[in-house]
DNA sequence: TATGAATGAGGTTTCATTCAT
DNA sequence: AATGAATGAAACCTCATTCAT
């Protein structure tokens, strides 16, 4: 819908309570009253709004879940093709992240019956981890948890590039490695029982 | 100061826009002019809490890199420690999280100045980091992204709770275990040269 | 516009400061808000209102420096046709005095642009005194000068039913009789080279 | 009194409404609230401060009506005297002309009682005009109204550097000379009747 | 007598929302 | 269906005034 690609745009620039309608309004080229032909309020736009990245994000994980490969293949492709729309993923993650849930409570709280349905097909990619588990690929760690670590990585690689412009990092590598060790981080993060190695701690 | 704690709990309740210069005030026990008398504008305190926040977190932080242990307990306490306070460790990560920063650019780009030399000593962690992998303790890693690296499965472990209350997760294993296990995935994830199991992924 | 003569009301009673937009917009018949879809802010309403006005002054003092008539009549229209809408004039001047201008200095610097030019305009008063003397009607002196005086004497005219009532002033004559001798006041005082009468002082 | 002093100055640089009493208090070195143990309030500091400044004009008036010269002798010791001081008198019309007193006619309405008296002892000046005509040096004219036109010229001479500053208008000629010629006109212009010269009008 | 921290009424301005056209 | 002028609640912030010390 044309309205709610303009208040995505106008919502990443500013955040929700700085957005104004005149200006998604405008934005889309049409009139301030006739966004309320078609969205009861703000509030309400900016709700579809997640429920729309929400759908895309799990339709695209299904899509994956489908594939005919082994788990730990299926995961190395959600993150890589995620990593490779970076721009897109991140303003996946501006929506849905959880600091942004947080923030917008005042909304959410009104709103949990329509989101949290929709974060728990998300969440679906814990079935990845079980079926790694079964396979043998991974650790027997619990699913929900690996799921969430996996995430939690992809997170750290989509940030990246926000935290080098806020804080000025730099690092010695390029930006693919980095992706890629990111993603190592997190396979051999959860595969330590067999570990051979006695370095890490404990 | 009695300000910035009333300003802290409202900033956390409602989030920075619908925060009420009255209620902060109220929730202090003062009258509204009398904010204003130790702070220009609502910006102003907020930005002073997130220095706050910061100083603390570098403070304890130091008082760590300072102790006569090796890198990985110095990170294990750090992270314990952390997991213990679990309720003043949310708070903090509301403020300071890169999500945050991105949401109120508007005002952080204003800031810039005062808080980005803060942020920096907290990537001092990354100290630890390069000690550890001089101290053959784990793998050749950048030492900036260990340290994200570190600090993004804190922020997991950090986040759980809020997940669980939010998404209505459930683990089979009680949370402190849990969190016992996001430091070994950790560990285990920046180790894995040397790592003899060849079923993690590649 | 309806706004600009409801702040004209309203700012003559009150004056700028305690002059309240919610009172100007009471007294149009008209929102708050409203307001601020015609104008930016209370200093600009005001800066228009003088712009108004100045225009008015200038157009009228044009309409007569076209005319057919000699410099005197010419004055002497501008005089009593002002003269004649008092009331009308003594807005007008409570608007555009030098004394208003210095008390609102701190406005009017950031109007000097709006606002200057169009003062300047009507010191081309001061061309009627110049073709006066060229006439051999006036003493050779300062055309910008004579423009002042003419305005000195006019600007007393107006105010003086304002000092009456403030000051309880009583004229033996009717207030027709004491415009003319003002302005007759002010004609001898700009002929004075030629006065064969020698009891005025020197 | 110190706070007056301090009063005067702020008072003059913003004008009533924007004046603070803190600038006021720090202005003359006390404390904002030891400001209140002398006057009331904000209104009656700026009460006190007209009175103040009308009776130092009564004064230097009253001097001069004593003295043992003709009338338009004491007439120009009084406007060259006011003119020499042309910063003291500057400050002083700031406070007591008419268009200040309408534009803060809401405080003034409060003190007509307190102000009111004291003008009519600056128009005493009318004696003046009653002298000169009782010695035959002026023109039968209602002695109020010549007073009135005598201050009005001494006006426009005060204003002049104010009006050059803010409008850029250039004389000729010297300032000096410019504040004599504005005299010169004042006095031929309540000698009218004797005038030789046909020139002006009628 | 002097202070200055605290107060809170009151003003300006913004902007989500409505509704007549 | 589309518009955009009008609304007015609500928020920020100022500053004259008070009062405990």
């Amino acid at each position: 819908n044309l309205i709610l690609e303009s208040a995505e745009k106008v919502f990443l620039e500013k955040g929700y309570y700085p957005a104004k309608i005149e200006e998604i309004a405008q934005n889309a080229g049409i009139a301030k009253g006739t966004v309320y032909l078609y969205f009861k309020d703000k509030e309400s736009i900016y709700i579809s709004l997640i429920e729309k990245k929400l759908r895309e994000l799990t339709e695209f994980i299904n899509s994956v879940l489908k594939e005919n490969t082994n788990s730990p293949d299926k995961l190395k492709k959600i993150y890589f093709l995620l990593c490779e729309y970076m721009d897109k993923t991140q303003k996946l993650h501006a929506f849905i992240s959880i600091e942004n849930m947080k923030t917008l409570m005042h909304i959410v709280t009104k709103m949990k019956k329509r989101i949290i349905p929709k974060v728990k097909k998300v969440i679906e990619i814990s079935k990845l981890i079980e079926e790694g588990i079964k396979e043998g690929a991974f650790e027997d760690i619990d699913p929900i948890l690996g799921a969430l670590l996996f995430m939690s990585h992809l997170r750290l690689a989509m940030l990246l590039p926000l935290m080098e412009e806020l804080y000025s990092f730099e690092f010695s590598i390029d930006k693919n490695s980095v992706n890629k060790k990111i993603l190592d981080s997190f396979f051999h993060g959860i595969c330590f029982k067999n570990s051979g190695d006695k370095k890490c701690s404990e």
